[in-house]
DNA sequence: CGACATTTTGATGAAGATCAAACTGGGTGG
DNA sequence: CCACCCAGTTTGATCTTCATCAAAATGTCG
């Protein structure tokens, strides 16, 4: 069950109690099922809540004049989309889903609630925050001084991290339910590109994506190609393929640092 | 003086007893002068605090192999860099000057005591971060989608009107203290291309960079080269060259939302 | 005056865009 | 069951933009 990954995402950042755990399932009970290329949140609209990707990909995106749309985040199960958007009068991007996707809804007032039962929620939102932040900068990173080829397999090695730390990897492999064009859409490249830029990966034996699907084949030779480093990703096991799994004791969440104020 | 402009930044959002404002004030009196090319905080550090900029330009910045370097944010007088750094165990990018800067240096311990004696510093904060998301989302933008003119056009455009909102342009100028080169690092551009961009604004006769002075020619076809919307800035005054002035009201700050803690 | 950073100019090359068209493969309806 | 359709993928050819390299010009500061 996916909020258990998140459950446990928060985790990374402050101990639950089993209340707690409870607290944020019951909070996330009203869902929704949305189709591919639904627009979940139009640019200049406002909200009033919050969705939590339970299923699926979504992407945040702006629209180019000419047609062509920059993806600037990917929004996969276990994401947060937009919690503080609440406090805008306008979105200044849109979100839409790129597969079938499922989100729970917590309202604005829900999520306030939330917060107050689960004392480390704030800390693990304002955290996730931090880590968003950071991977749109990583972002461009990547379109301004990356090639094609440094791009992608970047972009790949991010993904499956990230895939890998809500547990949603098999193996080397995992579900990208998405097209070569909504690659090209968040590397700014052109789709012929994109494929092309595909068939080499293949070639050099890095990784393979192929109806909706990645897999790895040489992790430490893409993480190369693409000069990731994950730190930015602050996962708690930084690469989804190094065998020291920490036994047991889960990570030491930061000390809490008294009462961090909301900033 | 520039603490004023950032009492004022703040009012955007909420409004500030005189107290309050004497309060900011008194927080920002440990001041210190940096020399340009001075690394502020490195990758990996981590910090105590928070700096607001009195005067100069900074930037953020990752190096990348190869030696080149990254500008993912410019920040200028009555920015605050890294509120939420202090959660971090390192810093994922560094920070470092650009001219001259002179900081005011504000401990972990003052932000806590001043978002307790001023209320509304909180949400200030929380919206000044999402507009730097929401800047940073736009480089990506710019970096991936726009071409060097259009690039630079954009640049422009949000570096004027952010200059504009703190009361450092003088009619249609503003001093910007950095080099080509540091265009070309925050643009993904070649130095020489920078070069040839900037002559050709100066040949349509949209902006001129020299001396480390913009002068702003034709501020609307700027903004239809660069494709600039300064809606995401969420300035007060979305154009620094708008002759409607609200004359006495400040733009209602938006009503506050019974409490809205931290998110 | 001379060292040094910055800006400007010229010539060449490479990465990726664009345009056009063929090929897949899954889904639909007759 | 087959024909068709359509989105997505693959391939080929050509063109543009920008990087790179090299060197000259300009300006600044001790």
């Amino acid at each position: 069950m996916i909020i258990d990954a998140f459950t446990h995402r928060l985790e990374r950042f402050a101990v639950l109690s089993p209340e707690e755990k409870a607290a944020v399932r019951s909070a996330c009970a009203n869902t929704r099922s949305l189709p591919p290329r639904f627009e979940l949140l139009r640019q200049g609209e406002s909200t009033t809540g919050t969705n939590l990707i339970l299923s699926g990909f979504a992407c945040r995106y702006t629209m180019l004049p000419g047609g062509r749309r920059q993806i600037t985040a990917y929004l996969i199960p276990g994401d947060l989309c937009d919690v503080r958007a609440c406090m805008l009068d306008g979105m200044d991007h849109s979100i839409g889903t790129l597969s079938p996707v499922e989100v729970a809804q917590l309202s604005h007032d829900s999520m306030l609630e939330l917060t107050q039962r689960v004392p480390g929620l704030t800390r693990a939102v304002g955290w996730s925050t931090l880590v968003e932040e950071a991977t749109t900068r990583e972002w461009v990173l990547n379109v301004g001084h990356r090639t094609a080829l440094s791009r992608t397999a970047h972009l790949f090695c991010e993904l499956f991290s990230r895939m890998h730390a809500v547990d949603l990897t098999h193996q080397n492999m995992c579900e990208l339910p998405i097209t070569q064009s909504d690659l090209a859409d968040a590397l700014a490249l052109s789709p012929v590109h994109v494929n092309r830029t595909l068939m080499k990966l293949r070639a050099l034996k890095l990784a393979t994506f192929r109806h909706q699907h990645l897999t790895i084949h040489d992790f430490a030779g893409l993480q190369e190609v693409g000069g990731f480093d994950p730190a930015y990703l602050r996962l708690e096991d930084p690469s989804p393929f190094s065998e020291v799994r920490r036994p047991g004791a889960p990570a030491a969440p930061r000390s809490d640092h008294a009462e961090t104020p909301m900033i």
